[in-house]
DNA sequence: CGCACATAGATTTTT
DNA sequence: TCTATGTGCG
């Protein structure tokens, strides 16, 4: 007969079976993938597997709806449904969509769910793990994407409710700086007084905090600088707006300010989206943090997933406090912490956590590993900073002679300036490598100029990149023509581009009226072909009817390789084109201009990888090589003068540590050159903040103690000469042998590596335990 | 107006 | 060390 379950027992079968369907995840994450109603704040430390939990939480909202929590009737059920969930309930039987027709609570349709992620990779990265675990289809409906390319499909539909056109432009950094340049000029400023730089920093803290210039003004309150700034501002705002640009703030900024001023709007959005998560949510900023509160306002329903210790974006905006602060300004909400880490071992997550636990400011969290013990640290300092990327070149090689892939060893640098000398080292060793970021594709110059072209294109009212390439090939038009005309469109209030088409109808101009409409009939030519041809094509005509596909090849020195940019922007066009159903060219610059550095990262080419800390952020390797600890670089100068920024540093230290999945090393160089400068840095702090028993140090000098330094042997030029010249061969040991070491005292040989001409030693030794020991730098003794 | 040269200046991290 | 800006001349 049927037994009606109880709803207690009901509830229980339930849980019992989703426990069982989601037995892949421990507790934590468990707790976090079954609350998807209210707020819910992820505390996920490093490799504790969040974006596991992100995709599992979709993939059971999805399935199952709120079926865990939710306290419903029991539905009638089938004496063989019973019997089904009670086996489900036991691990017994698995059918996922049977569990789902029995117990499943109103899940939402894929494209309620909006996934907020900090980079497009990870954006990426999410839809792709959707999609093998939902199908493609159900994950295109996902809504997964940047905070600037949400606020992008936003803004694209209701701009004009702001007074921006549908298709306006994006600026990235370097046209906000050249339009505040700009602005300075024309205010006859002195930019020693007022750097671009500091300038668009304080518009974008303007803009981080929604204040308008106006309000800035106000807020100014008689300072003259600070209101000097907020008029900057404002102008820069106007100029933008006469443009038919936004930069990257506005995205958010504007976005936010649309919610603000149309209700109705912001509804839409609201019951659009019913789910909400945020990764990396240490990263974002305020304005950030007021669009998630907007939208997420009508339901609750928002999960944010950060880490604090890995908040190292807050020169740029991010508030820790926005983690910190989230169940203050989230009633109710749930606080899961996953502190599980499924990446490194004991050794390399006990440093990462004695060095984290001298900062201050953080919620406290302390990561644990079923991996115990793993190899030591390995702290080297080499004479230089060639010797330095010669022991990483003598390490990767050595390991990938033992059937290891290139591609598992990463090199962490502060700064891209430091890539220089790994980079000669590699090429000299014939060691692939890869760079993430640097100098970017999208910002060399015939790629930004080609870009220009193609913005004006599709945008004459772009000021700014029309006067980027209005003599670009020289035209014979300079910057007092353009300063005229400039001129004569602001008393006019009609565009730079108008007037210059027009160009005799200006007595001012008539000099230069015929290079002037003779470049507006040009590009009234190339709008024209933008209607007719697919984008390669059409990039083909602009090369060739601007003449600068001539002006490229003048330059002997470089046409080479701008060529070949000038095809792999062909290139990317084609791609854009292929993967679109309606390919616009401003569809096309909006992708670029949301495409970063990391986007290009292809971890499937077998080659070391070598980035800066901040873009290793989320990503993991066997073995990790962070050069440069030492003070005034690592931690960096200026934050050792400003000292609360010491703790930020300290969070970057923590994420190179903690991308180490087997291996990390820490270098330094005893001397280097900087600004053309030899330089002797004291090694950082950062060393002396990990127990030294987790440290091998395998430098060639005696450790040297904070602030001493010995004389130098002088450096080796190469790193196959990187050991010292004084040293003899030395004698070979066999398992087995009985050894003394100069520090490390008496020891038996376990095994010989041969690496390069040299020979790893693992040594048993009696007092200190097992450690690894290069023969050449051992001068080891037979006992 | 455009080019070549000199000199100063600056060097974090990036959606 | 490298780049970006300024100057001076053709």
């Amino acid at each position: 007969m049927a037994s009606i379950p109880t709803a207690e027992q009901y509830r229980q079968l339930k849980r019992a079976a989703l426990e069982q369907s989601f037995a892949h995840l421990n507790p934590a994450q468990r707790q976090a993938v079954f609350q998807i109603n209210g707020p819910v704040l992820i505390l996920a430390g490093a490799g504790s597997g969040k974006t596991t939990v992100l995709i599992n939480r979709i993939a059971y909202m999805l399935r199952y709806g709120n079926a865990y929590h939710s306290r419903c009737e029991p539905p009638r059920l089938s004496e063989e449904d019973l019997r089904f969930l009670r086996a489900a309930a036991t691990g017994a039987e698995r059918d996922d969509e049977r569990l789902a027709a029995l117990i499943a609570d109103n899940p939402p349709y894929p494209y309620r769910i909006l996934a907020i992620t900090f980079t497009n990779k990870a954006a990426d990265e999410l839809k792709e793990r959707l999609s093998s675990m939902l199908g493609a289809e159900i994950a295109a409906d996902i809504a997964a994407s940047t905070f600037h390319s949400a606020c992008v499909r936003i803004l694209r539909a209701e701009a004009h409710l702001l007074g921006y056109p549908r298709s306006f432009g994006i600026y990235d950094s370097d046209d906000s700086q050249r339009l505040i340049k700009e602005i300075l000029r024309d205010f006859n400023l002195d930019d020693k007084v007022y750097p671009p730089r500091t300038m668009a920093n304080a518009i974008g803290a303007a803009k981080d905090a929604l204040y308008t210039p106006e309000q800035l003004l106000a807020e100014a309150d008689g300072h003259p600088r600070k209101e000097q700034i907020a008029r900057i501002y404002g102008e820069y705002q106007r100029r933008l707006m006469t443009s038919g640009a936004m930069d990257f703030d506005d995205l958010i900024t504007n976005t936010v300010r649309l919610f603000q001023s149309h209700p109705d709007v912001l509804e839409k959005y609201q019951r659009r989206f019913r789910y909400i998560m945020v990764d990396e949510y240490q990263d974002t900023n305020r304005a950030q943090y007021a669009l998630v509160s907007l939208l997420a306002d009508a339901h609750g329903n928002l999960c944010v997933v950060g880490d604090d210790d890995q908040s190292i974006y807050r020169f740029r905006g991010a508030t820790i406090e926005n983690i910190l602060g989230f169940e203050r300004q989230f009633e109710g909400a749930m606080v899961v912490r996953l502190e599980q880490n499924y990446r490194s071992t004991q050794i390399i997550l006990d440093a990462a956590n004695h060095l984290i636990s001298h900062n201050t400011e953080r919620k406290g969290k302390t990561l644990f590993t079923e991996q115990v013990g793993g190899e030591l640290i390995m702290l080297k300092a080499a004479a230089d900073e060639m010797a330095e990327a010669g022991y990483i070149a003598e390490v990767v090689e050595a390991a990938v002679r033992q059937g290891g892939r290139y591609a598992d060893h990463a090199v962490l640098y502060r700064m891209n300036a430091q890539s220089g000398s790994v980079e000669q080292v590699f090429i000299n060793a014939g060691i692939p490598y890869r760079i993430v970021g640097g100098l970017r594709f999208y910002e060399r110059k015939e790629i930004k100029d080609l870009l220009a072209y193609l913005s004006v294109i599709e945008n004459p009212a772009d000021a700014l990149r029309l006067k980027r390439i209005i003599n670009e090939p020289k035209r014979g038009i300079g910057d007092a023509t353009v300063a005229t005309a400039s001129e004569v469109a602001q008393t006019l209030g009609i565009s730079l581009y108008e007037v210059i088409a027009s160009a005799d109808q200006f007595a001012p101009l008539s000099r230069r009226a015929r290079s002037l409409m003779d470049f507006a009939r040009m590009m009234e030519t190339l709008r024209q072909a933008a209607d007719s041809l697919p984008l390669p094509a059409l990039l083909d005509t602009l090369l060739a009817e601007s003449g600068y596909i001539d002006h490229i090849l003048a330059d002997k020195q470089s046409a080479m390789t701008r060529m070949e940019n000038i095809g792999e922007l062909k290139n990317t066009m084609a791609r854009y084109a292929d993967s679109t159903d309606q390919p616009t060219l401003s569809g096309f610059l909006e992708e670029v201009a949301l495409y970063t550095a990391m986007d290009t990262y292809d971890a499937a080419a077998d080659a070391v990888v070598m980035m800066t800390l901040h873009s290793a952020k989320g990503l993991e390797f066997e073995s990790v090589y962070i050069i440069g600890m030492e003070e005034g670089i690592f931690p960096g100068n200026q934050a050792i003068v400003a000292p609360d920024e010491i703790e930020e540093e300290r969070r970057l230290c923590y994420v190179g540590f903690t991308r180490a999945k087997k291996r990390l090393h820490l270098l330094r160089a005893r001397q280097r050159m900087m600004f053309g400068q030899t330089m002797r840095n004291r090694p950082s702090r950062f060393i002396g903040e990990v127990p030294a028993q987790l440290i091998e140090d395998l430098s060639t000098e005696p450790a040297e103690f904070f602030g001493g330094w010995q004389p130098q042997r002088p450096a080796p030029s190469r790193f196959t000469g990187s050991r010292p010249a004084t040293a003899q061969k030395p004698e070979s040991f066999m398992p087995g042998d009985a050894v003394i070491h100069r520090v490390f005292g008496r020891g038996t040989v376990l095994s010989a590596t041969d690496m390069g001409g040299d020979i790893l030693y693992e040594i048993a030794f009696d007092k200190v335990g097992t450690k690894k020991v290069m023969a050449t730098f051992a001068r080891l003794q037979r006992a």
